[in-house]
DNA sequence: AGCGATTTTTGTAACGTTTCATTTTACCCC
DNA sequence: GGGGTAAAATGAAACGTTACAAAAATCGCT
């Protein structure tokens, strides 16, 4: 029923294939394959009408046949956590990487990282049942288990975040300590002694990278760092707010490596009387242009998650492309600028 | 290598078939591909037999196989408009959408509609090329030509937001209706007196559904209505705040459909020295808990996207069931609680 | 005209599955 | 024991593509 393609008159007509073309041309179907594929042993003269007879019948190739035959998906797969520790990124990395992916023949299918369980289960899931070509994933950890099993596999991939593995592998990582550094500058340039960050769980690799940042600002200008445990980004917002609330020794300048972790210690200290320009500054690494809006005033360095989704699909397709070769070099994007839309 | 098949030697392992199972089990290939669909016309200890095979040897079915035989993708796919009037809309869609699809074989792929394209080509190109056996898309127009067209080629999907067809056809949404009307009866019971909505753009559905829904609560209650024109919960953040800014005769009761919306007019009607609760009051469709940190004394109705994703992919999969029989009802699900996280 | 060397084209065999039409086996009852 | 029937299992043919080996056509040159 669905799958049933009429025409105007409403005769069944079945969508055509390589045996169509080759009936309509003359040539084999072998020739009319090799003629689409652009294969240079065919002559020049075939390969234009073919290719016009392929335009003129609406010829699209059976992905199903294509890779039923090659062993070739054309799909990459992308491992969505749902865990958001920033408004916006899903939607973000996605036009990024549809975006990369666009034209390529290649498409995106969406599998999701459940809550609590393995992060290894859906990459497992789609390795074992030889479900796409690529993976690309986030939330890169320190010794990453996805990161060896694709490796040992030889099923290319590319991650959003470094790994410490001495294995050279594709990813995509913004640049955190950079942006912990200059963060943590710019709030000793507004006369900042003691400096506060609350940083992803230690886990992933970024914390650390954001934790040298800071501290190398800290030893140039000789501020002290304050880093609260029990608390994280992924902290749910009305525990960062709790212990905003509580707490003592306020430091005159805070790095919130995110739009949230900003807005739940902000509503914290707010009923406090404790303002941001009087009482502390505050930095952030904004993904959005959300907190333009609430407060215009605040510092913020922005991350651009959707340049991170077009190079995720970039450096993939160069490591789909390298087949055994060198794989593509990672890429650290630095921070850029907001577009305000 | 990852597509090392070597299968002439025996000595390399490929990934079994069903012709391994056969071969193990000492049943021909077509008694075991049956079995393994439980087809009762196998003997039960046959299937027994089969399945232990199928589980011992790590069998699993070729999706490119099944797909070409068959004619069925087994792929649900979705249109994903970049465009995010809502924070974490995608997010959560995706949330939603992939536990309603977890299980029962079909993965989701996901297409982008690109800005300003035609928003039928994504769908054209799913359906042309026979790429998934049904869609989901969001952003429903009350002539919507992708529902007209759908329904015409009799392809499954299931989109967010009603149309005014007069075709029954599987939708999920969202009771804009009595969201308004709640919003505007609580302003009123607040002591409004005039009230204000920004609508979304005149052409999809949910925009005549909030309409009506205000106005029958001003009727009710004898209030006045302005719709600003030329304004939408589309314009750009920065232009709502130049319309609050600019606004003369400032109604007593705002209705905002999106966070955006509010936080954008906020931004605006502050430096005025216009406070909520005292110069005026607003009731804001939330789906998020962003709100509350920011401002926890804001009036919010709470939209489930999250909700949505599941029954657009329930709905989807019950027209997909449904193969020519009647497909389901379209789905209207209320306001929901705000679970905090 | 004939021979070898290219250049082009082609037949055939998969890839792993499902399904139709048959064949084989098992069972029942007189 | 044999005829008939239901149950169970099977062989072969697709689905649309690519790749290999081999055939056919074309060409240059003696």
């Amino acid at each position: 029923m669905a799958g049933d393609i009429r025409d105007r008159q409403g005769t069944a007509r079945t969508r055509p294939t390589l045996r169509t073309l080759a009936a309509d041309t003359g040539f084999a179907v072998a020739t009319v394959s090799r003629a689409l594929a652009k294969d240079p042993k065919i002559a020049e003269s075939t390969r234009q009408t073919v290719a016009e007879a392929a335009e003129r019948l609406g010829y699209v190739p059976d992905r199903a046949a294509q890779r039923l035959r090659t062993g070739r998906t054309k799909v990459i797969s992308l491992i969505l956590d749902p865990h958001q520790e920033i408004l916006g990124f899903t939607n973000e990395l996605l036009a990024g990487l549809t975006g990369a992916l666009a034209g390529t023949g290649y498409h995106l299918t969406v599998f999701p990282q459940v809550a609590g369980a393995d992060s290894l289960a859906p990459v497992l899931h789609v390795v074992r049942n030889n479900l796409a070509d690529g993976l690309i994933f986030s939330r890169t950890r320190e010794d990453d288990s996805r990161v060896r099993f694709l490796l040992d596999r030889g099923v290319p991939f590319a991650c959003h975040g470094r790994t410490t593995l001495s294995t050279r592998h594709p990813f995509v990582d913004f640049d955190n300590r950079d942006f912990a550094y200059n963060a943590a500058i710019r709030l000793a340039d507004l006369g900042a002694r003691s400096l506060c960050i609350i940083l992803p769980p230690a886990e992933y690799t970024f914390a650390g990278h954001l934790h040298a940042g800071i501290h190398r600002a800290a030893e140039e200008r000789g501020l002290s760092v304050t880093i609260p445990d029990q608390l994280s980004i992924d902290s749910p917002a009305e525990k960062v707010r709790a212990w905003a609330e509580g707490l003592t020794d306020v430091p005159d300048g805070f790095i919130f490596p995110g739009e949230l972790a900003f807005l739940a210690a902000t509503a914290g200290l707010k009923p406090r009387g404790l303002l941001r320009g009087r009482d502390y500054n505050a930095v952030v690494k904004v993904s959005s242009s959300l907190l333009g809006l609430i407060d215009p005033e605040v510092d913020c360095i922005y991350e651009d998650i959707q340049e991170a989704g077009r190079l995720l699909g970039d450096t993939l397709l160069k490591a789909l492309a390298a087949e055994g070769g060198p794989g593509p070099e990672g890429v650290i994007y630095p921070p850029g600028v907001l577009s305000v839309k």
